[in-house]
DNA sequence: TTGACATATTCCAATATCGGAATATATTAC
DNA sequence: GTAATATATTCCGATATTGGAATATGTCAA
């Protein structure tokens, strides 16, 4: 067997930084691959072979404008890679500590001297 | 040229399913290569490669003690994939759409009725 | 020392990559 | 239709992978 196919699925097709920083530049906006190429400097064939991948593992969208080509970002397909390594978050993250920590020391005041309730509801995930 | 080595960096050790899954066990604390074996019900040499590979980008590191080998997860490792995902998170959790858009209220009831300053500088990641 | 246990390494075949160069396809302009 | 522009595809060589099987290395026990 050999190494799975880089349009196998997001954690493969990104494994390539070159690929990654096509979806950087592209988080500015729908972008025409001769805008890419002009952006990164790379020669074109190998931004449209990079686009390819990338739109085969549906990381990015393509609409077809005139001569051009508009690729967009669909960044819904790193959600599963963004879930998946948040569950190691906590492993060098001591920000959710902090946040407790901050959370208990807010209550202990609270404590001494009452006063009002915070005024917004804590932000959920953080 | 070829793809970049498994073992370049964890953007491409990771992108192999079953590299994921040793390290999601790995969650669960330190581990001999036989406990991974008889956890995961893979051949020993795969097992052993696999750590390899993991262990040469740093997402694992290894102690012996006795003849076992324990091998445990390093996720600061993963650190840079996260931070990587993490700006694109905008483009599907409504979390910071809300953020913006009570920021905007806000700063149309001021503009209202100025009274002061915003207290504290906006976060620069969120 | 000999053997048992735990793990790592080597050899193999099949496969897929990446970049470069050349070329093909598609759409608009004249 | 022909040319020009925009993009995609093909062919190539070099390289690295994956799993499987066999084997090597290393550590302890009797």
């Amino acid at each position: 067997m050999a190494r799975a196919p880089t349009t196998l699925d997001a954690f493969n097709a990104i494994a390539e930084p070159k690929r990654r920083r096509v979806l950087d530049v592209l988080t500015a906006g729908e972008c025409a691959v001769n805008d890419l190429v002009a952006n990164l400097g790379w020669p074109q064939p190998q931004v449209s072979k990079h686009l390819c991948v990338l739109r085969k593992v549906g990381l990015v969208r393509v609409r077809r404008e005139g001569r051009q080509q508009m690729y967009e970002i669909n960044a819904a397909s790193l959600k599963p890679i963004h879930d998946w390594v948040k569950n190691f978050e906590r492993f060098w993250d001591t920000h959710l500590d902090r946040i407790k920590t901050t959370a208990e020391a807010r209550a202990k005041k609270m404590a001494a001297s009452p006063r009002k309730p915070p005024v917004s509801k804590p932000p959920a995930q953080e």
